[in-house]
DNA sequence: GTTTAGTTTGACCAGATGGTCAGACCAAGG
DNA sequence: CCTTGGTCTGACCATCTGGTCAAACTAAAC
């Protein structure tokens, strides 16, 4: 193996630069949108040097995407069966926002990936994702069916999060140009409305009182 | 003026082929990942011949995103301030849910532009899309403040509105490996789950009774 | 049937792109 | 110092890509 597996200083700092790099470009560009000249620009590397930490093009995505993975799931696991359901729910929307908000790249990463037919991600969901969100909506059942919150599709319940969400990533731009000078920042009001949203979603049928 | 401008039958038709086809590599690429000779593959044609009746790869693609923009606004302007405001602004959730049914290609196109930082659509999102939205959002304003629905910020109620329903175009891939074999046609749950969201959302704070 | 305007293509080009490689460079241990 | 193993790069290559062009082809008007 002729390949360095991130032992040295020098290895740990170029390939943490490169895939930072390649965050940048890859998010921005897709897959085959971005070159390599580019990624090792904004490296400040040259290229062979970055084709002396990975194997190729692909191998730094890849090595991107796994990586993001568990950053990207982190928030949905970390919704507790054991917690009040809306407080949980809720706090899962707010976190899921957040990261919106502090990494975009990310966000368009998957976004890009998922665009093309995930062919390089299509395993990853289809397992770990799958099997958190098959986990955590028999969760969501659960709280529904003890009436903690109203009936929703506990599948749809989540995509809805994800989809309300990461699009002010995604769409950031649109956003922000729709809504003009005035909302410099749009997350403070999307954090509201997301509020709004779920609080009225999941509030049980019959009221208290 | 040697540039055609569709007159003849013939450029109709190849204009139209070159168009369709285009829609599905730029959509499934996006810009810089799509090629000319991808273009003329789908298209059945060949390279020079798509470039005599396009000037070029960017002119496809702008004459694309100039199409599309009408069938993208059309559900959002046939909202009727004088209609019923719940029952308008579910209809247009669900007109918006069937484009994404019906054309998901024209969806992601819009994606990876607004991904890519929307560089060849700012001007037409500044213009036409922010006018509109601008004008709807007045009328949903006047809504709320009658009464006639909840109290919400009418940016991000149509925000909202998008991310839901673009959300089952441009992830298809993802919805449909994570709800697996069981959720062959996830739309009909979609609208189900929808429908429940805006209601519930829109429904004045004091109900009736 | 011939002219004319519109249509199509094979061959070609310059620049971009992913990737290779031999050798230069450098840090650190002996 | 010198060796050694890891680090870096200029030069290079095959292929791809957007685009051009002269010439061949075809439809239809006269």
């Amino acid at each position: 193996m002729t390949r360095p597996r991130a032992n040295t200083r020098i290895q740990q700092k170029n390939t943490g630069t490169i895939l930072d790099a390649a965050l940048q470009v890859f998010s921005a560009q897709g897959f085959r949108g971005a070159t390599l000249d580019q990624i090792a620009e904004v490296a400040g590397l040259s290229k062979p040097n970055l084709l002396y930490y990975f194997a190729s093009k692909d191998a730094i995505y890849q090595a991107l995407l796994q990586q993001l993975l568990h950053i990207w799931l982190a928030p949905l696991a970390a919704m507790d069966q054991n917690g009040d359901p809306t407080s949980e729910i809720l706090a899962y929307v707010r976190r899921k926002l957040q990261m919106s908000r502090e990494f975009p790249r990310e966000s368009r990463l998957f976004a890009n990936e998922i665009l093309q037919g995930a062919p390089r991600i299509e395993a990853a969901i289809k397992g770990e994702l799958k099997s958190l969100v098959d986990a955590k909506a028999l969760v969501i059942r659960g709280w529904a069916a003890a009436g903690k919150i109203a009936d929703v599709h506990p599948h749809h319940l989540i995509f809805s999060i994800w989809a309300l969400t990461q699009h002010y990533a995604d769409f950031d731009v649109q956003v922000r140009l729709v809504l003009g000078a005035e909302g410099a920042d749009p997350f403070p009001e999307a954090e509201r409305h997301l509020d709004q949203m779920f609080t009225r979603l999941l509030a049980s049928p019959i009221l208290p009182g």
